[in-house]
DNA sequence: CTTGTCACGTTATTTAATTACATATTTGCG
DNA sequence: CGCAAATATGTAATTAAATAACGTGACAAG
């Protein structure tokens, strides 16, 4: 286990570092298909390279999927491990996103869950609008 | 405004009537090419034929989109419409999707983007899991 | 009447993701 | 070591999701 929480491999395979650096590196998330073109001069050559890295990535806990966007961020929320019900506010406008785990808003989540009878297995929330600085200018 | 507080034309035309028909009538969400499927016979030949009327009701307030599922559900909580903090929880088991609107949650949700300056647009809210019948099964 | 708007139809294209199949690489173990 | 199982990779083809581009028809407002 590594310093901050996730359940992965000590060492990453090649391609695996490879899209892990560039959403790294990347301000925003990136689609599957950004990512690829990125990694042409690596030698990336199709899709399939880039879904079966970010599949790992993801099961690892390292990247996250945004679901509104078909897009992918690194994670960067440490010990957001084994929680799911992390939250997403993107921004429209410069596409920032920041990443939110929030007690209370876990807590009404499991609560409604609980009084509907459903078993929570994974929560997708993407708030989306605009951040403060772009809402100030 | 019709009896359920949706801003929409009194009459839909005849593609968003027919699109609006398939979604009433399913009992879990449609993707766009599973209603262009079921519309083949009403003289549908395109996808843009269906996302054009789905747009369309989803600006009315009649539809959903689930970002999750690429898919579409017809609103079964009258009211939601101005209300884009809608929750869902969807059954991976047996598809069925329920809606929910819980003022805790929203609260939350808003205090949350109010202390990170975010002005809140739109709201994805899914939740996955098992309904209570398929987890008691 | 004619202009603007809105819905519609059709074809092609882009973007997103998966299926299928072959090959390599690593890992654990006898 | 030698080998089998699991894991990772490469490539091509295909399915699924969504949009672009272009033209036509209906119709209300001026």
């Amino acid at each position: 286990m590594s310093d901050h929480g996730h359940h992965h491999p000590a060492d990453l395979t090649r391609n695996q570092s490879l899209v892990m650096g560039e959403l790294t590196n990347a301000k925003g998330p990136l689609s599957a298909y950004t990512i690829l073109d990125r990694l042409r001069d690596a030698g990336f050559r199709a899709p399939l390279q880039v879904y079966r890295a970010l599949d790992k990535l993801v099961e690892f806990g390292l990247v996250h999927r945004l679901e509104s966007l078909n897009a992918f961020v690194a994670c960067r929320h440490p010990g957001c491990d084994g929680d799911d019900k992390v939250a997403f506010m993107i921004c429209e406008k410069c596409g920032q996103v920041r990443e939110i785990a929030d007690e209370a808003l876990d807590g009404r989540l499991s609560q409604l869950a609980k009084e509907a009878g459903f078993v929570l297995k994974k929560a997708t929330l993407e708030l989306r609008g605009l951040c403060q600085t772009c809402a100030a200018a």
